[in-house]
DNA sequence: GCTTGCATGGTACAGATGTACTATTTGTTT
DNA sequence: AAACAAATAGTACATCTGTACCATGCAAGC
């Protein structure tokens, strides 16, 4: 019933974001805008849970990189409650590995922070309408998703370390298997992932947020 | 005169960032601040640049990073006019390669966008006020700068083609000089960076803005 | 004039990497 | 049961990379 009154009524809104400009920003972009309740605005995962415990929902505005509970994480946990809002994506960057992670744990929309208000607010109703939302580049990206990467574990623990600058043999001492399958596993992942030599996979792992960039 | 007049008016504040989002949250948490004046907010450096030449501004709050004319080169653009206001940069993110260039560049502050709205006041007085402003972190960085990378050009020239995958002899070939010289120049980069291979001098010079993220 | 940093090119050699295969085991999926 | 993907281990061989040196030319700075 909740459902059939949202679409007569205002959209409810929930902002989480870690940065308080942001919060700001989507706040007076979105707050006095007809048709949009903004219900409040989280400074993390926590807050965000917190309140939605509270509070009834209708899309979760999210950024996907936050510290403590990362955007994944927090879209595992916003999926699992009761009555679930819808969740769209903000992000700063364009990493396709993220994008599709996002996806593939129930992000029905992805917004990058360039975008400008009419095309936020065009997202937040088309996903309170039950469709989807991704920028033209994104969706073309992520329909023809052969081109994917599809690392397995392992080789993702591999890349991992092969890029802080670890050679085959401490690797392969490091997982207790020999430096021949190490061997094996990187010419996997330079195939997967196109690319001609270990660097080169590094690298592109890195712009595609395959792996972290902090640590 | 101008500079004497300023201690006691406002603060006349421009901001520059080519986020919808971010413009409207700072327009939003300054704009009504005692002591400020939001002069205006440009979307790309040529628009500041133009604001700037019409209007007095006292302080700039600059995003480094923006499509087109990145913020390094605003920034020398905007030290370039016959009166400079102050910069204060504002980024996403924390790179020291990043923050050190756009110190080197006339930059009096620097500010990470999770940063609130009182330490964003309180930044841009103190650099109204003559002084330097950053935050804890940055500063003592900035400080013992002794660990800096301080790589020639041709090393930052073959760092960025060995990031891309390419091997000694291509890298060569690309500039005219013998794969002995390149191998020579990897080496010297490997010391410099303290990494022990090219991989992690890669991923190394990504997670610190010495080389581009984006292409 | 001397030193220092940068760019250049080289030799010799050990070890790391990448390619092309083969092959076994294990756990899923069909 | 058969097919498949993932992880494992190996051999053989060519090439690339990194280290340890040496050496030259040039420009900037003291």
């Amino acid at each position: 019933m909740d459902k059939k009154l949202t679409k007569t009524t205002q959209i409810r809104l929930l902002i989480v974001d870690d940065h308080p400009v942001v919060r700001a920003g989507l706040s007076s972009m979105l707050g006095k805008q007809p048709g949009i309740k903004l219900v409040g605005a989280a400074a993390s995962a926590q807050e965000a849970l917190e309140l939605l415990d509270r509070s009834a929902v209708d899309i979760v505005l999210l950024d996907l990189r936050m510290p403590k509970m990362n955007g994944i994480d927090a879209l595992g946990a916003i999926k699992k409650l009761k009555t679930p809002p819808q969740v769209l994506i903000l992000s700063s960057f364009e990493f396709e590995e993220e994008i599709y992670r996002a996806v593939q744990a129930g992000a029905r929309g992805y917004l990058l922070k360039e975008t400008s208000r009419d095309e936020i607010v065009a997202a937040i109703v088309a996903v309170h309408g039950g469709r989807q939302y991704f920028p033209p580049a994104i969706a073309s990206r992520l329909a023809d998703r052969t081109h994917r990467s599809n690392l397995s574990p392992r080789e993702l623990e591999i890349l991992e370390m092969l890029s802080r600058g670890f050679t085959n043999k401490e690797i392969g001492r490091a997982f207790g298997i020999s430096r021949y399958t190490v061997r094996n596993h990187i010419n996997n992942i330079n195939q997967k992932l196109e690319v001609c030599d270990r660097t080169e996979a590094a690298s592109v792992a890195m712009k595609q947020g395959i792996i972290s960039i902090s640590p």
